[in-house]
DNA sequence: GCTCAATATATTGCATACAATCGTGAGAAC
DNA sequence: GTTCTCACGATTGTATGCAATATATTGAGC
């Protein structure tokens, strides 16, 4: 824990963590005065930290009742999907025509770093790296707004997961990165593209989104 | 003016709307007591305001400066352009698969308020409603996370006219946007998605991107 | 025993007060 | 005349206190 006080967006930070490792769990209530306590800041840099985490969907303002995780509808979830795929062929792309060696190395460094918690078996650190992965693809990429996006869409496909997670997917087969990875350095748009929208597809299937699954907060596995 | 103290988003929308209008010139300083004096609130909530709106670029916080209005340097202009020109066909062919006589009525109804705007020759309202036909396409076309980024980036767009439009620009000729809709009425993807295609460029043409053109803060023609 | 109403408690919403920081202008030194 | 320094003024950053609202608890009525 810092000794100096946090700021605004390390606190964002540090939630948007907490959400993607799933420590925070869909729908809980994030109570002003305990995270404040936590934080050891005032109820005011609180709630500028939420009304930032409300802007990008990731948590809810009830008003005079409170902020809340979100938990995204079946609908959303499908939309979040349909919006990855528009995106990210165009980042693999863009990817392939701008990044170079530096960049690379960062994504490689990443890539060690996921195969090192999946050798570990620690799940929070998987399901974490792997949204991180599509967000550091799309900071290599150069676009800074659909950079931004991904920023955002990435912590809430984790919340998805969360929601809508089969519970016997095996904290996913994947070298699935590596292989974009090494597509995108042979230059292959075709293959790397090609790859990157087999890989949502692939994730999105793993899911429950077919309408007969849980409708707001998993009860059930939440205590079971 | 509101008798009733505005809510955060009210705010933050007038703003947007201001910058939209032009009313607020690139790089121009909020100071929070002028606007807290303005909507006859609290710094508190003007703070909350400005943090939102810095979220999405429109707005940047200088740490013990205060807030400035986003000036987007000319790589911003072009990285938003090429998101736009990726999300806009997806909107059209969204909209084309999805929307209804209800979605098509209100895109009809902003139609007449442009063709209004630019019988009257209101050069601000043309530039708002033009920005704001694109947001409300997103908007029909079912997607929130796509509706969301456009609500972020037309505001951004009217900025960067602000900043790089020529300055004899005849107050864009379009019945562009009519014959998008025509397009998307007689469901034909392909001369839709082509129209969109071509008004975008139509718009970045018209600025000066070339990297010849000014550098921040148009000063010459905020007096002149 | 269950439902509904009223009070009590806890939490959010907001404004204000104070502390920290930055920009400015006066004045001295050169 | 120019430049550097210091102090003042103005503005932002943060915490706290009070008012408004929602939730929980208790108790009465059925």
């Amino acid at each position: 824990m810092d000794t100096n006080k946090p700021d605004i967006n390390e606190i964002a930070d540090r939630v948007v963590n907490a959400i993607m490792e799933h420590r925070l769990p869909p729908g809980i209530k994030l109570a002003e005065e305990k995270l404040a306590a936590v934080f050891g800041v005032s109820r005011t840099k609180i709630r500028q930290a939420l009304t930032q985490l409300a802007k990008d969907g990731l948590v809810k303002l009830h008003p005079n009742r409170g902020a809340f995780v979100a938990s995204p509808s079946i609908q959303e979830a499908l939309d979040l999907f349909a919006t990855r795929r528009l995106l990210e062929p165009e980042i693999v792309r863009n990817t392939i025509a701008r990044a170079g060696k530096a960049e690379l190395k960062r994504l490689h460094q990443h890539l060690a770093l996921e195969a090192d918690a999946r050798e570990r078996n620690d799940r929070r650190a998987i399901i974490k790296l792997s949204g991180e992965f599509h967000m550091l693809l799309a900071e290599v990429s150069g676009n800074g707004f659909i950079s931004k996006l991904m920023d955002e869409l990435c912590p809430l496909t984790c919340l998805i997961i969360a929601l809508y997670d089969a519970p016997n997917t095996p904290a996913c087969p994947e070298d699935e990165h590596t292989r974009i990875v090494e597509a995108i350095e042979a230059k292959d748009v075709e293959r790397a593209t090609s790859l990157m929208l087999h890989h949502l597809e692939h994730v999105e299937r793993e899911l429950n989104l077919d309408g007969r699954a849980k409708p707001d907060i998993d009860w059930d596995r939440m205590f079971g």
